[in-house]
DNA sequence: CGTCCACGTCTAC
DNA sequence: TAGACCTGGACGG
């Protein structure tokens, strides 16, 4: 559960759910999991939640004065006052590949559930730091990370400024410069119109994430019927048939739409594990990949789930460079497909209709690209 | 059964 | 800048 919008989602999620709940007695932590033991013990807490890009931050508050009622007995648990009161305490998560956060009964636990909070009243329930990878973190008495970048969905003003130098701006910064030139003479009120129909890409950074924030779900939707598949319905370049794939320097596959651009990683870097251990030194060939949905015709009796991501690639199995609308729709069709298809069929004008311009816009997302360059060179942004 | 892949850090060379 | 850290789903044989 790891993407901006998706921490910001998981606070608002525990605010609603917890919102009226007390909690009680300890924090438990699953025998598996490395992260610290929360040494928290109250009769009566409250559990509230903020976040800030990609962490999010639980604050656990004792409703009373309570008295520490065995004494000694809490003399190993941190944050308790002198006489004896469980301090509030704030606890920081990362959610790494796979975090993320869950109410539920307390009889029957979710699986790989590494940090539970338990409510007061019968039936007792929990609420739960699910992370089936374990990359997740948390830090008891944690605060924001100091050298992390601003939050994209609630300090956006500060990527205005203080871009780093040795940023790859050129792009970005002609495109800015190009677009002002363009428009000298028109009213202010048309230039705010112009802007909103042609958000730019630190625009996009902001207001994308915004995006999934208002679509909700994620899991965290006021019921438990989840949906993924909205989520998946709005991705328009992740995992999309018919976008375009290749692996970054660290091994990292980047989608996107048209040219790969001119510091695309030349083939032979790009892959990282080597598929050819014994013997057929194949050379790692393909560069520019279009995902090839492989549904393989067994078992798609009619009701086959929603395509997932992209499907497993071999070289031999890549299609190279300029392909088309044809070719996928060839593929496996299904709703979704045929949907971006045409989608990306639209965008491929420069000249999209007026009515098409927000889609055109957004035909340009992949919810990855923001990671795709290393930490030391990205702009602070995740 | 085995291989590859996944929304992210984190740290040891 | 490579691995390391993990589980599990999809796919291939």
């Amino acid at each position: 559960m790891p993407e901006g919008p998706e921490l910001h989602l998981a606070s608002r999620y525990i605010n609603t759910v917890c919102a009226g709940l007390i909690f009680s007695g300890k924090v438990e932590k699953s025998e598996v999991s490395k992260n610290p033991e929360v040494l928290f013990e109250s009769d009566a807490y409250l559990i509230s939640a903020t976040s800030r890009g990609k962490e999010i931050k639980l604050t656990l508050t004792p409703l009373k004065e309570e008295k520490n009622t065995l004494p000694g007995r809490g003399r190993d648990r941190e944050g308790l006052s002198q006489n004896g009161l469980q301090q509030p305490m704030d606890l920081v998560f990362r959610f790494g590949m796979s975090g993320s956060f869950k109410l539920t009964s307390a009889a029957e636990l979710p699986k790989h559930a590494h940090l539970r909070f338990y409510t007061k009243d019968s039936p007792h329930r929990a609420l739960c730091f699910v992370d089936v990878r374990r990359f997740g973190r948390w830090e008891v008495h944690g605060t924001w990370q100091p050298d992390r970048g601003p939050c994209v969905m609630v300090e956006y003003e500060k990527f205005r400024l203080k871009i780093p130098p040795f940023e790859k701006a050129r792009t970005v910064l002609e495109a800015l410069q190009h677009r002002k030139q363009q428009s000298p003479d028109l009213t202010l009120s048309k230039k705010v119109k112009l802007k909103q129909e042609n958000p730019d890409l630190l625009e996009l950074c902001h207001a994308v994430p915004m995006e999934v924030i208002h679509m909700g779900g994620m899991g965290y939707g006021p019921e438990p019927s989840d949906d993924a598949a909205a989520f998946e319905e709005w991705l328009q370049c992740y995992g999309v048939p018919g976008m375009r794939s290749l692996h970054d320097g660290n091994g990292r596959t980047i989608w996107f739409q048209g040219e790969p651009g001119p510091m695309a990683p030349k083939g032979k870097k790009s892959r990282k594990k080597r598929s050819w251990v014994n013997g057929d030194p194949e050379p790692p060939s393909p560069k520019v990949t279009k995902p090839v949905p492989k549904r393989s015709s067994k078992g798609s009796s009619g009701q086959e789930k929603v395509a997932k991501r992209s499907g497993r690639k071999k070289g031999k199995e890549l299609v190279q460079g300029a392909e088309n609308a044809k070719a996928h729709e060839a593929r496996k069709p299904n709703t979704r497909s045929r949907r971006k298809a045409s989608a990306s069929q639209a965008s491929l004008t420069n000249e999209a209709p007026a009515a098409d311009r927000k889609r055109q816009a957004s035909a340009r997302r992949s919810t990855g690209a923001a990671t795709a360059a290393p930490r030391s060179r990205r702009v602070k942004a995740e």
